[in-house]
DNA sequence: CAGTATCCCACAAGATACTG
DNA sequence: CAGTATCTTGTGGGATACTG
């Protein structure tokens, strides 16, 4: 499965910081701007805003008018976006079920670098 | 399902610019240092190097020095790393089957912006 | 061959304040 | 409420050169 450079772009754009998270949400529900400000742990509304016009731009959510009084503003997962719930719960699974096993591994990776003896290189001994 | 913290920061690390193509080729089969650089479109040494620290980390993949005459380094998927594979196919797979239709998106967008008349905003306009 | 070492810059993103 | 505007910093990553 070759990936280009165009493949590799939006990955980075449907994976950042905070989209994930932010798709995530919505695949729930549809969510209003500062509904995902409380739901999203201290993301700053310049950050949310980027990321949501990013997602937007690439097809996966849809910004909503709302014509209710006073005029709201909502944020929904896309058709698109929903044939990527699937893929994404997915990957979700698999970093929450083996996220123990990722955390002994790093463990035993700064050990084994802290205990070369003999060679310990500079920028990790000391304090 | 719920993201942690951790969770977030551990799939920035599986999918950080260079990370998903690396384990993507080792998947296949293992590779040295300089194949790998070869693969890989334009990477840097030190950002080839950085990435597969930190998968090493991580426990997806494996550093080997082979014992042969001159001592060569492979780089290998872990047993771990290899139950990402199919998840990361599946995602592998959304991305290349849509990437047209988001390609159409963006250009529907950033149309949209151009378009709006009487509001055209100092950073879309002119060259 | 398999990396390190430096220098540098662009950009993501935080803090904070302001607005239609 | 749903953002925008500034300012600033951290860091990922490129360029380039060097090394065991």
């Amino acid at each position: 499965m070759e990936l280009d450079d165009n493949g590799r772009q939006l990955l980075d754009q449907l994976f950042d910081k905070w989209s994930l998270l932010v798709l995530d949400a919505l695949c729930d529900r549809p969510r209003r701007f500062n509904e995902l400000r409380q739901h999203l742990p201290a993301v700053t509304p310049k950050s949310l805003t980027a990321c949501l016009r990013r997602l937007e731009r690439n097809g996966v959510i849809e910004r909503v008018i709302l014509s209710t009084e006073p005029v709201a503003v909502e944020y929904r997962i896309s058709p698109l976006g929903r044939t990527l719930q699937a893929p994404l719960q997915t990957l979700l699974r698999w970093v929450g079920d083996h996220l123990n096993t990722v955390e002994a591994s790093r463990s035993r990776y700064d050990q084994r670098r802290a205990g070369v003896a003999g060679e310990t290189p500079q920028h990790v001994r000391a304090s």
